[in-house]
DNA sequence: AAAAGAAATGCAACTCAATTGCAAAAAATA
DNA sequence: TATTTTTTGCAATTGAGTTGCATTTCTTTT
């Protein structure tokens, strides 16, 4: 948990992540801000805004690099749950899903922490 | 399912993966073959044998593409189901975990396929 | 309020995994 | 063997993400 100021450009990227509940790729973001901060701007508040647990981020199938609100990993009653993230194939939108998973134990290993995407058609994509 | 030619360096690439069970990142195939192989023929053999079914992909937590032996999904009775891959942070390697994991069903959703990364120590580094 | 210290930003250059176009080589087919 | 198709090498390119450093902005101290 880090200090992080609340400067212009942060509360700019907050806002973005207050009006939506997607996971954003950091490209679309740097494209969004284009012309009101810079790129490594962009990169850097949304490595603080994960180092204080405001934002999560997670790798998409494509190998861009994820950011949206809230933690990755709750921690109740000593089980460690996480949520899976959603993709979808045609419009590339993504979302947290509101399921917990529990992360199981595996003999001889020992599981900190776990990524899982759902790939596939969200709503709006499978009527059209 | 294409058809693959058995050329020198196909055999090569197999040799690797029949040797291991581990998810061995692009990377590093590039660095072995150095001498034997360019590195782009590395990637377009990689790619022929995932179509084929041969091999399966994800992208580690690094970014990093990773490939391993056998299909990522496979349905009996109608179920589709897939298997973590597992990721210690201490030394590196990767290896797909011999678990099925059901992919849920979720409303308003249609999951196509899902990749699961359970990050942590692997046996060798606990100890150490 | 001014000075000092700490954190945040911009910019340019860079890294590095992955891709592309095209000509040459190798393998499969006729 | 000749022809077609697939595979490979090479060089150049792409694009996400990072780094160093000087400058600006914010916070704390006196």
């Amino acid at each position: 948990m880090n200090i992080i100021r609340k400067t212009k450009t942060v509360k700019l990227v907050l806002d973005v992540f207050n009006q939506s509940n997607d996971a954003i790729p950091v490209v679309e973001l740097v494209e969004k801000f284009r012309k009101q901060m810079n790129k490594t701007t962009v990169y850097r508040i949304l490595d603080r805004l994960e180092e204080s647990g405001i934002l999560h981020s997670f790798i998409d199938r494509d190998g861009l690099k994820r950011y949206a609100k809230g933690e990755k990993n709750t921690e109740s009653s000593n089980v460690l749950t996480t949520h899976p993230h959603f993709l979808c194939e045609d419009c590339g939108i993504s979302s947290c899903l509101p399921l917990d998973i529990t992360i199981p134990s595996i003999p001889n290993y020992t599981i900190r922490s776990s990524e899982h995407l759902l790939i596939g058609q969200c709503k709006d994509c499978i009527s059209s």
